[in-house]
DNA sequence: TTGAAAGCGCTAACAA
DNA sequence: TTGTTAGCGCTTTCAA
């Protein structure tokens, strides 16, 4: 009560009158450094409680040239919770290092992604994170401004520091695990256009999960069957469920073009989310009669069935992404480091040995 | 590239030394206020170019005494995507208004709570936002600090802003829809000791959407079977699928209760995908044989089948607590307002008339 | 129509 | 061991 009502907020110069010292000396206290005797200091930190004296960060910040704070590009949550999750690990990471996280959403626009780092250079964040970028040249304008900056997922820009995942390599675990269990009619549910490329070329990590599904067959001695791909030209979906739509539509592709499919590779949870749909649609049982393979583990553990899934590490993702930037804040030489976060194969209920 | 090495960053004094002006002339046509000449007001500006100026916000906000920040305090994204949407809502009114927001996870830990609002006060955020709070206290602890603070979802502090949803009229909405179908037979499936109530009072929360459920039942003539609630004691459960398991195995035990169940209530999608869950493994048929509805509309369009949902509008309530924030700034009187979002029913394809 | 100057609250030489 | 002081970059009276 009697602190809402007094409206003078305590500065280190009220508490310095207070305690009947110089502002330096609150300063030493606050920050314990320098010498300060231990009676003085007493006296110091009871003004300091007493007058419910709470440092002001800003003026610091003038005064330091550093906000210890770190700003977050968001690719859009919606309606991916990857990028909420790495969120979560970026600011777990600043919190643990005594830094805050401005976020920014783009919700897709490279425009608006521009703005963003604009606002957060005027800000003067002492890095920036994005996840993920939508244009190297926005990543850019933080390096130019001396600020360092780090990206998830996907790397645009080559003086970023980056954390990254082996989509190939993901890829392939999840195959290996449909070929270990015996199918060999596995289809593939990609994002629109992966296998045909349509839209220009297709980004590493679409094309490089495409990879591991291929040569994973290959090297089984399987031939890749143009009926277990989608090859369009089938409309990009637009609207609040993007993905889970076109795993639906693909999905039934895909049995048309194979009805004795036996196991499915899908590029992401919301694709096999999709899949389930049709699936269950047609009444037919997954694993019984077909395995489903998902991607990220985002919502996959609470499908029906639980989905067997390529985990990406999300939070630690995050994290390291978090811990990277403020690494890269100290460290004058600002060298380009890249992290690769391995993935691992959870199998839950979707998936089973193929019975002949 | 010059600009990249050109280590000192242009400030308005170095703005207005190329001018050949004041930095007060600076100022003023940077902020379009004050008289400024047109040949004068040319100059600033083509040197405000040049320089590659850039707005020292924290300069600004020290001299202002506003940092154009709002805090939003998350309760934690993971599980539940309901605060990810939310807080898209807050940064979307954010930046609408020139505001940006910093974000702070308490992973539901009051201790975390009260350490993010100190972090948030410190740096002067001009508001704040809890999604959803924990504790009264903390919340005081910014109005003392005389920041304005909106409470979403849930209202702990009397003093605070609030948006809220009816949950009373939305689990009745959700009835409705099923006794409208001819269901009567109808399970409850609530978070753990919502029944019961053993960890103390409910929430209002939890309780509203039960006695919708209740009410509705009781309007209709039918009275509220034991068998039809879960009533414990079920182990409250920890893990990563928070709410999943739950829904699964309280499935479970409606169904043990009574086998000739043909419609179920969940209090959440959470709770109602682990339902999904237990029905997909027994084989039964959704909305053939049972017909489910959910609460949230998180990802209810992602499950199979799509899952027919009571919707929150978690996006505009985001909106409506930025905005609400944002205009208590201004207001002296610091008014109590709250403010009330309509839930709507989504019907997807969890649902069916019942077959006699 | 413009400029001088006083700070916002804090930190860090430097001096004492 | 402590204090003095000069700003960090910006805004805003007030005077010219």
């Amino acid at each position: 009560m009697a602190q809402a009502s007094t409206r003078a907020v305590a500065t280190i110069k009220s508490v310095a009158a207070r305690a009947g010292v110089s502002t330096a000396t609150v300063s030493r206290v606050l920050h314990g450094n320098g010498y300060v005797a231990g009676e003085t200091r007493e006296r110091v930190e009871a003004a300091l409680r007493d007058s419910g004296y709470r440092l002001d960060a800003v003026a610091q910040a003038l005064r330091r040239q550093r906000t210890i704070t770190l700003g977050l590009i968001l690719h859009g949550i919606l309606p991916n919770p990857f990028f909420a999750e790495v969120a979560m690990g970026v600011e777990h990471a600043a919190v643990a290092n005594g830094f805050n996280v401005l976020m920014f959403n783009t919700d897709g626009d490279a425009e608006r992604e521009r703005a963003g780092v604009e606002s957060f250079l005027s800000r003067r964040v002492d890095g920036v994170i994005f996840t993920t970028a939508l244009r190297g040249e926005n990543v850019q304008l933080a390096i130019d401004a001396g600020i360092p900056a780090v990206e998830v997922e996907r790397r645009l820009c080559k003086s970023a520091g980056a954390v990254v995942v082996d989509n190939y390599a993901s890829s392939r675990q999840g195959m290996q695990h449909l070929l270990d269990l015996g199918h060999s009619r596995i289809g593939y549910l990609g994002e629109p256009d992966t296998v045909t490329g349509r839209d220009g070329p297709l980004d590493s990590l679409r094309q490089d999960r495409f990879e591991g599904y291929r040569r994973a067959l290959e090297d089984a001695g399987i031939p890749v069957a143009d009926e277990h791909l989608v090859r369009g030209p089938y409309p990009l979906e637009r609207g609040a469920w993007g993905g889970v739509q076109t795993g639906r539509d693909y999905m039934q592709v895909l049995l048309d073009q194979d009805p004795d499919l036996t196991a499915v590779l899908a590029s992401s949870d919301l694709l096999a989310a999709g899949a389930l749909q049709t699936l269950y649609a047609h009444g037919i049982r997954v694993p019984d009669q077909i395995s489903i393979v998902g991607f990220d583990d985002t919502f996959a553990g609470r499908l029906a069935p639980p989905l067997t899934t390529v985990r990406q590490p999300m939070f630690e993702m995050g994290v390291r992404a978090g811990e990277l930037a403020i690494r890269l804040l100290d460290d004058e030489s600002r060298p380009v480091l890249t992290e690769s976060c391995a993935t691992s194969l959870v199998v839950r209920e979707s998936t089973a040995p193929l019975v002949a």
